[in-house]
DNA sequence: CTATGTATCTTGCATCGCAAGGTACCCGCC
DNA sequence: GGCGGGTACCTTGCGATGCAAGATACATAG
């Protein structure tokens, strides 16, 4: 068996690839370091979500890597975002800010008439 | 070709199911009614969505259903939730909280350092 | 030499939204 | 009568993607 189906598992579908895009929009990170960032935060399960949606984002061109040599442990791949991730990262920012509030009216708007 | 795979569309899984519940928190409402409030609220495309998870939640016993007969056109099943729907929608509107808040926190919190 | 922590990636599965298609009722119109 | 359009239900097959589990490999400590 696979998948938690937990309703929170539903939910981070289509907003996980765009908070990688934010975490990158600062700074270079590393999967493995987004991997805990996220963990943190809720928002992702284990690895094996990250480095496969890492892969779609570079064959898609919005993000770009380079390896660098960590200071104790395996090498780094690295990503950064591209403009193409960048301009992305605006578009979907506008997306969820209509979806939210869509939702929001749906489940809090009808609950107390 | 299935799925228009545009960033919206990942965003409604999970939500879509708890959007229903909402509806139905209030009244009693049928399939093809919901279809076309959700769509008008950009929250779903087609009947294709709406209805295998309307059976699901039946199934689920989140919702209950009764047939009964229109006006003019034929005969609506109607749905209304039941005690386990109306706990499983409270349990996801605190999930929902919490999770807009990390993706708030990671979309905007990082933007202007 | 082995165990632990870091770090990468792959495979197979389950879930669910969507397009497309199918069935059937009711009504107005010709 | 029968035909078309709107209403209303449902199913099938596909694509996208998060997840668990597992494979690989480097560095360091014991």
């Amino acid at each position: 068996m696979a998948a938690l189906d937990s309703a929170v598992t539903q939910l981070r579908r289509g907003v996980l690839e765009h908070c990688v895009l934010a975490l990158l929009g600062d700074e270079e990170r590393y999967g493995y370091d987004l991997v805990t960032e996220l963990s943190d935060a809720g928002l992702v399960a284990s690895e094996g979500t990250i480095y496969p949606l890492l892969s779609r984002l570079r064959k898609e061109e919005l993000v770009a890597t380079s390896w660098q040599e960590s200071p104790s442990g395996p090498p780094r791949r690295y990503y950064r975002l591209t403009a193409r991730g960048r301009r992305a990262l605006g578009t979907f920012q506008d997306s969820w800010r209509d979806f939210t509030h869509s939702v929001d009216q749906i489940l809090e708007g009808r609950q107390r008439p």
